[in-house]
DNA sequence: AGAATTGTTGACCAGCCTGGTCAGTAAGGG
DNA sequence: CCCTTACTGACCAGGCTGGTCAACAATTCT
């Protein structure tokens, strides 16, 4: 990624990012094309390459930049004052709605490269990165939370990892069921009724987890 | 899938089944490489050419092989007599896993199968054997059921859906912790402790979603 | 025994796709 | 007018593709 990209502008540059992002989450390093990757950002071969000197910096850069996003977008802006444990896994989902949004594979993309990590030899940097991340991914729905509010007769960790597979399952359902009916983009979705099943999912899960008095 | 073929001795056969499986279910079908399904079940290229007509041929065989297989190992054990839903879904869980041992990847090819069915123009024989078998897959753990246990404050049908949701995000962290672990094949894998380990889910799982008297 | 059949192989084929290059074009600014 | 910058797609060598086939090996038949 050199100064002729970041002086494109915003859309562009998010054009050939995502093309990127769903290139390498869908096929991994090594089956990933960049005459994929070009076509669908809609640019030239050469002009891929004249963006990025070869396809391992390209896949480099795009990890750097999944990172930042995630970062700027979802990470930073969590709330970890709020200690209610669904009220933390409702904002959060919102936040990772809004980088959805504005770029729609990014999080897929990044989801891939923390997987398949271990086959590819990164840069220290991004090694480093990765760490940092892992940690504060891993603390979203556990820092600050009041997990007194669960009930006791079951182990704690067993109902923080039945919520987040129950969440998890829905998701993929919800996926599922999206690219079946439209195969428009997320964008082109309206997404207020699903908000609304989500929200009313949250609900459930609290009667089913918390105490009676926290219901 | 010829005469030859059929006549060769099971371990053969299912080294090249599996090798198959595997193969396809990993990279979809155009990605799959013949090559690589011939390396990997050691047999010349020639030789899987002679028993299978093309690549095409080979694919289609593989998904009425695996449909026999769930069929014959999986899905014509299943004891519809007995109505308790955690048991049904315990003996379900173990007669996938007879399905593992004999043809690890075949569930895992038939998934991939069934995901991208639309994408691949299948002859009437095998959509019609989808549709036979997608019919009974759900009626696993649901036909012949005693959904009244199921405590009445939560839609059933939300039940029904956390605990299949629960039980594969259980099942998705539990393939990723054995890959971890060990690079062995799951045949080398000692599972006593993981089906202890899954049986305490289930009666957790029974504590949540049952009404009191029958816990 | 030898002949005939069946099983198995990897070198080989044409063709596609790969990551990457580069001569050439176009546009804009001075 | 030149100079720089942006951008393109034809082109390259090389790898992998699905598929063939002549040659060889093993087994069976006469």
């Amino acid at each position: 990624m050199n100064d002729a990209f970041k002086s494109l502008d915003r859309e562009k540059q998010n054009r050939i990012l995502d093309a990127g992002f769903q290139e390498f989450a869908e096929k991994g390093y090594k089956q990933a094309s960049t005459n994929q990757i070009a076509k669908a950002a809609g640019i030239g071969k050469g002009t891929l390459f004249y963006y990025f000197k070869n396809k391992q910096s390209l896949f480099h850069d795009l990890i750097e930049e999944a990172f930042n996003i995630a970062d700027e977008t979802y990470l930073s802006q969590i709330n970890f004052e709020e200690t209610d444990f669904f009220e933390r896994l409702r904002e959060s989902s919102e936040l990772k709605m809004e980088v959805y949004r504005k770029q729609e594979h990014a999080l897929t993309f990044m989801a891939q490269v923390f997987m398949h990590m271990n086959e590819y030899k990164l840069p220290e940097r991004l090694l480093e990165k990765r760490k940092q991340a892992e940690e504060i991914w891993g603390s979203v729905l556990t820092k600050n939370i009041d997990f007194s509010k669960f009930r006791d007769d079951i182990p704690q960790e067993k109902t923080f990892n039945y919520i987040r597979w129950t969440i998890e399952g829905y998701r993929m359902e919800l996926e599922q069921r999206i690219k079946l009916q439209g195969l428009s983009a997320l964008s082109n979705v309206k997404l207020e009724p699903y908000y609304e099943e989500f929200y009313d999912h949250l609900d459930t899960l609290k009667m089913i987890y918390y105490k009676e008095e926290f219901r």
